[in-house]
DNA sequence: TATGCGAGTGGCGTTACATCA
DNA sequence: GGTGATGTAACGCCACTCGCA
């Protein structure tokens, strides 16, 4: 499984800008913000391209690795996060997917791997192994004892290249695909949701990576900024023949901030001692 | 021993439905 | 009988956690 790191570039910002709710994005932004100001232009902020990214064309121009019935459900019902309002009950359906039996809590459909796929497929063959991520014949020795189940690479394949079309699955899809991939509606759900959590995760690291970078800019700024203060105090204190000039001869032409001379104005002429005593920065 | 990851559990929000005033 | 308020069940998702490979 690749992780693709993408720095800039990218059409969305940073994912907690995105979530008022989240008490991070209000620092953050200040963050971004007073950057961007400082430069004059705005960085591109770092985003962890974990989640995937849905492109524009993708219905008219499906990928290699685009599934057909996916997309047709989708056709069908937008998924995204309204799987509560747009849900319809599929509790038999998939109690009848879902062993409907040994139900440990309502939302964990079987603890245990009894489960005869002949019944979903319509074959029970030898792909069923352990490894496989079918049906664990331990399991079916010894109902007591849970072995720790692996998907194949081929059933992590296929789930990655769905989760890259859509992060969350609509009833329908989820039964589609635990069929086509000969595993148990439940366990299709458990890993999308720990595929969410864990991009999630990664995300969060690069988050925490970015605020830190932004932190140590700004500190630098402000070092430099103090430094800077320092010195025009220092001039001030020494040189206070500047701070006699006629307020109303000079200014700043605020395109390129070089000094003009027949303006007017008290604060632009403040801003043009602080420039002579800057050493003339602006002129560079 | 550390790590990845499949899975269990509890809590929360939303929706549909039933009941009652 | 229609309507709004309230309670409840069902469902999906998330956060946390465990434990196996």
């Amino acid at each position: 499984m690749e992780l693709a790191l993408s720095l800039g570039d990218t059409p969305k910002p940073f994912s907690l800008f995105e979530n008022p709710n989240k008490g991070f994005s209000i620092v953050l932004e200040q963050a971004q913000k007073s950057l961007e100001e400082k430069r004059g232009s705005s960085d591109p902020p770092i985003q962890l391209n974990l989640l995937p990214s849905t492109p524009v064309h993708h219905r008219s121009h499906p990928s290699p690795h685009q599934i057909p019935w996916l997309n047709h459900a989708l056709d069908v019902e937008p998924i995204a996060r309204v799987t509560n309002a747009n849900r319809f009950r599929l509790a038999s359906v998939e109690d009848t997917n879902d062993e409907g039996a040994a139900v440990s809590s309502p939302n964990s459909a079987a603890s245990s791997f009894r489960m005869d796929f002949s019944i979903m497929n319509g074959n029970g063959d030898a792909r069923n192994s352990s490894r496989e991520g079918g049906v664990d014949s331990d399991d079916e020795e010894n109902g007591s004892t849970r072995k720790k189940l692996r998907l194949s690479k081929e059933q992590s394949a296929f789930l990655e290249e769905t989760f890259k079309e859509h992060t969350t699955l609509n009833p329908k899809q989820k039964l589609a695909l635990a069929k086509q991939l000969n595993l148990r509606p439940r366990q299709v759900e458990v890993w999308f949701q720990n595929r969410r959590a864990r991009t999630k995760l990664k995300q969060t690291e690069v988050d925490c990576e970015y605020l830190k970078k932004c932190c140590e800019t700004l500190t630098e700024e402000n070092r430099r900024l103090q430094k800077e203060l320092q010195e025009l105090r220092a001039l001030k204190t020494s040189q206070p023949f500047y701070m006699q000039l006629p307020a109303t001869t000079l200014t700043m032409c605020p395109s390129c901030e070089r000094v003009a001379t027949n303006t007017t104005g008290a604060a632009t002429a403040t801003k043009q001692t602080a420039s002579i005593a800057a050493g003339g920065r602006h002129q560079k």
